[in-house]
DNA sequence: CACTATAAATTAACAGTGTTAACTTAACGA
DNA sequence: TCGTTAAGTTAACACTGTTAATTTATAGTG
């Protein structure tokens, strides 16, 4: 039943209908784990019919993430109204977990694996824009702290702060990530930890 | 050319030949990349062979992740001769940092990579022990250096501080074994970034 | 030596996967 | 009314993990 010449915007509609299908999906049960005629039957379609829309899965894949991309990106924007230079950097880190703890296959795709780097020439270089400006923000964010003289005197190196920050909140995330299934001990609750780790890495960094 | 009777000893050795084999295409080309048939070709069986040892995939990777554990437990034995509470809790930060950068790919199967756990039930607890005694090792230190009362006041439950410093270390790792390939930014050295990953979180958790 | 039981391995087969090629519709412009 | 063509479907291919049936070669027994 293919009526003719959809629109563009209809067109873009059975886009975001596969990619919301899709996602779904792949968050429940984890991206290997489902098929393209499972996301198809899904939103009554053939299985084939997504690859009129997407190259393929990892394409279909790296469409949703690019797309969460952009929504991390203006949640992380939105920490910027806050004046003081101190809330705003923990604000970021707290916008940061939790677009982890909301989308752990795309945090996990983007943060976790190793990427054959496949395709270095078309997207690599947009893509990674999105990266770059995620990190940006961290970076800018760390530079005004610095600027207002927020860090104890001997860390200089807005980078190695930034990089280190990074490092804590992964640490967290990725780790409640691929161990929150493993129940062979107590783990704490993750917003106690996150909450925890906040708090250390302030009193560790911050001039007194 | 099946000769009856293999020795105690040749079972074994098959099955690290094929743990060895299967580590080594996991890293390289991911988990679920890797077939069956592909590692069997590897060390000159079928398939199916490799079934008379692991009842499927999933507990041959579970398999190569346990026997690394036992060699991460071992390096970090090394660590207990240190008087000093505090300084031992460092010293087996670094050893676990060395571990994890020393043999990444192994690193990358234990914490990096999301596990199925579709059979709850058996192996669960056995296999668990060694994981369980790596992060064993770390709650004793941790304890221990509670015990001293080396942290602040208000740090009273050890298994929160014991993930949290985890957390902290497995997040410089992680990142850098992940990201270090991607040059689209600056990198600080990494010894730079554990070091100060080492101090800043000593400098938040430890009482004055 | 012959014969069988059996461990070790292999081939055949199954249901399911991502993906491509060939085919079927149905609506539009001429 | 007739192609042309977009939208979608079915058929097919080369894979996958895994199980069942089958081979093979040795070890022990008569």
């Amino acid at each position: 039943m293919p009526p003719k010449s959809k629109t563009e915007q209809e067109k873009q509609q059975m886009q975001t209908s596969i990619m919301d299908a899709a996602r779904e999906l792949f968050v429940n049960k984890g991206v290997e784990a489902v098929s393209m005629r499972e996301i198809a039957k899904r939103i009554g379609y053939s299985a084939t019919a997504i690859y009129l829309h997407f190259k393929d899965k990892e394409s279909l894949l790296r469409a949703i993430c690019e797309a969460d991309f952009l929504s991390l990106s203006s949640a992380l924007n939105d920490i910027f109204t806050i004046p003081d230079s101190l809330e705003r950097m923990v604000a970021l880190g707290q916008s940061y977990a939790t677009f982890a703890l909301t989308y752990p296959n795309h945090y996990q795709l983007m943060f976790m694996t190793r990427h054959p780097t496949n395709h270095p020439k078309n997207h690599a270089i947009e893509q990674n824009n999105a990266e770059q400006n995620a990190y940006l923000q961290l970076k800018t964010v760390v530079a005004a702290a610095h600027h207002d003289g927020r860090f104890r005197e001997n860390l200089t190196d807005v980078n190695l702060i930034a990089q280190t920050i990074w490092a804590a909140m992964h640490g967290v995330c990725a780790l409640q990530i691929t161990m929150s299934q493993d129940d062979w001990f107590d783990w704490c609750d993750i917003s106690d930890r996150l909450a925890l780790m906040q708090d250390v890495m302030l009193r560790g960094l911050v001039r007194e």
